[in-house]
DNA sequence: ATAAATAGTGAACCATCATTCAGTTCTTCT
DNA sequence: AGAAGAACTGAATGATGGTTCACTATTTAT
């Protein structure tokens, strides 16, 4: 069972995380929040640092729970690039459903010492892909590349090509014709499939 | 000759902008930009309605110069897939050997009000590529694609690709390969060229 | 030279919110 | 029941930093 402090700390974390997929994070103060949770605004402090260290948990959480969602779909069956298709659908879809929540987590303007929070939550996406390409690569599926950069690159992309539609309402047909644009896109952006080494040594994997 | 107006208006610009190239944004209060142009906190707001109408003047004139050397780049001769290549070293370039500066323009957190101005300015760079792009499908060089959001996706990967190095020390190897790793990135990213038409028709220019 | 207008000063002000804490209510244990 | 402690309250506090404004200095016009 549930200890009543976990139990508290969930319904305060709760009532941040709905507030900002109503009304985005301009929304969220700390007497909100309280309000919210129906707890007073001290009590908070009992449970959370900060403001600060309350959202970090947040988008430490939200991000846990997308990114589960995301490596879901890497574990698909299929080739590096065909999965890393998958990923993209995967996260432009959620994102696109909860469109408010994703702004907030991806693009609002936040405050400062928030914002540097986001920039963090990105590196676990550029892992994914990152972790992808280089299997990519291992196969023979992708000609050698620096995955670091082009996974950020990816992910940067992804997001920016997202934010303008996030921030305007859903226009049905369009969503489906996003996505590819954006899938199309990254697949290009790896390349074509290389030649077999003339060697004829077999991929590799570490 | 320079107004005495335009002459105080600009050393107040000026000095906010020198305050972000050293230190970044996060040095730059009003009463530092005041001492640093050598007037009055006072004074500044005679000259501006306030930090975020400063700010934004002060991205505007730095975004506008900016702009300004890639279309220059987007002129040289060459195809569109080659000009598109310089534009992005020159950005690159520009960001590297600038980088206190294109930290604090493209992804240093900021205060709520003025973010919103930074994902103003990147719409001049995302319009230079979507034109570029366009150019490129007129002339049959690259396959129809929604330029776009095509354009959008570059300038976010190009810039998430750059925020990690920007804020890290120099390395002076590495930038080259860097920038050869975005710009090949985003040759690929176009697609191969399309086969022309079975028809014969002529590429168009509108 | 004197007045009117304009430019400039900077300490005080204020708005915003996160944060605190003295006091109250609720639980738990003997 | 009663005491000890934990949970909880919310009005007051405080920090930051942008903004104002009563006042002074300088320039321009008569």
């Amino acid at each position: 069972m549930e200890s009543r402090l976990a139990e508290r700390r969930a319904r305060i974390l709760g009532a941040a995380r709905n507030l900002v997929a109503e009304a985005g994070y301009s929304a969220v103060s700390v007497p909100a929040i309280a309000k919210r949770a129906g707890v007073s605004t001290g009590l908070i402090y009992n449970y959370f640092d900060s403001k600060a260290v309350l959202f970090d948990e947040l988008f430490r959480s939200a991000t846990e729970h997308e990114i589960e969602a995301c490596e879901a779909a890497a574990r698909q069956p299929g080739s590096a690039r065909e999965r890393i298709g998958y990923v993209i659908e995967t996260f432009a879809h959620r994102a696109l459903a909860a469109r408010q929540l994703a702004w907030a987590l991806l693009a609002e303007p936040v405050e400062t010492e928030i914002e540097q929070d986001r920039l963090r939550f990105r590196a676990p996406y550029r892992r994914l892909f990152a972790a992808l390409i280089r299997e990519g690569i291992n196969d023979g599926e992708i000609a050698d590349q620096d995955e670091d950069v082009v996974a950020a690159a990816m992910v940067g992309g992804i997001v920016e090509a997202l934010i303008g539609p996030l921030s305007e309402p859903p226009e049905v047909g369009d969503e489906d014709r996003l996505i590819h644009t954006i899938v199309s896109y990254c697949a290009n952006a790896l390349g074509s499939i290389p030649e077999p080494s003339e060697l004829g040594m077999a991929p590799y994997h570490d």
